[in-house]
DNA sequence: CAGCATCCTCCGCGATACTG
DNA sequence: CAGTATCGCGGAGGATGCTG
């Protein structure tokens, strides 16, 4: 792989020390990405192989949803064990890590589901302004 | 998949319906860029204008300040208020539905917080293992 | 089936300069 | 002070082709 190691942890100059941004803020670089969220949710259903995934997420890419797995790997949100046989055949499924995260991220799901398109709707509103 | 405009609430082909990504992604998507948290963390202290958050966060370009802003506001999290005085002076602040975001995010705050550095050793050792 | 390698495009974002 | 306008690069990520 390229050795484009960008890894986050340096948490540059940003002040913000009472909000402890820099934790936080790798996290969501971890999650924010176009995939990861949907990966480990899906995850946390139940375990999947690679290729129920790219089935179940449909429009993402072979190349990105490896991508995608190997970050959450290395991160240890995500343990992958490969069966040796033919034709190969992959599991991942979700670290006690990172079913941890998804529980912290429940709130969040909630909220969404609560809030059905009240961002889509203040953007209408605010593009209308605007136009 | 057209590409189109960024605005995610064509909410594509996946077939994440238990999971209801779309909304999930949606707001991700709004809060996973590289600032966008950072403000809305700050603007939950307080009130803060420009410049107070342009020095809070310090390394954000100012180019970038503005348009996180614009987009928060036009989503409906953050709310503008311009001061006709001289010098201008210009106030943000959290909407309450900025602020109900911001408390559903509290969980994933917290959790960041209590487990320091975990996905940063996981990297580590995953990336000994590598090398 | 589950990948890795390569190429190429698009746009996020920083740097810089100008304005009411 | 609080923006807007323009330019340019670097990297994210899609498409495609090859492999064990």
């Amino acid at each position: 792989m390229s050795p484009g190691h960008s890894e986050g942890t340096d948490c540059p100059s940003t002040k913000v020390e009472e909000t402890q941004a820099c934790e936080l803020r790798d996290l969501l670089d971890r999650l924010a990405d176009k995939w990861s969220l949907l990966v480990v949710e899906l995850l946390g259903e139940r375990t999947h192989r690679f290729t129920e995934l790219r089935r179940a997420i449909d429009d993402i890419s072979q190349r990105m949803l490896t991508l995608t797995l190997r970050r959450l790997e290395r991160d240890g949100l995500v343990h992958r064990t490969v069966h040796p046989v033919v034709p190969p055949r992959v599991d991942y499924e979700l670290t006690p890590l990172g079913a941890a995260l998804l529980d912290a991220v429940g709130p969040l799901v909630t909220w969404s589901r609560r809030h059905p398109g009240e961002i889509a709707r203040a953007r209408a509103a605010y593009d209308e302004q605007v136009a």
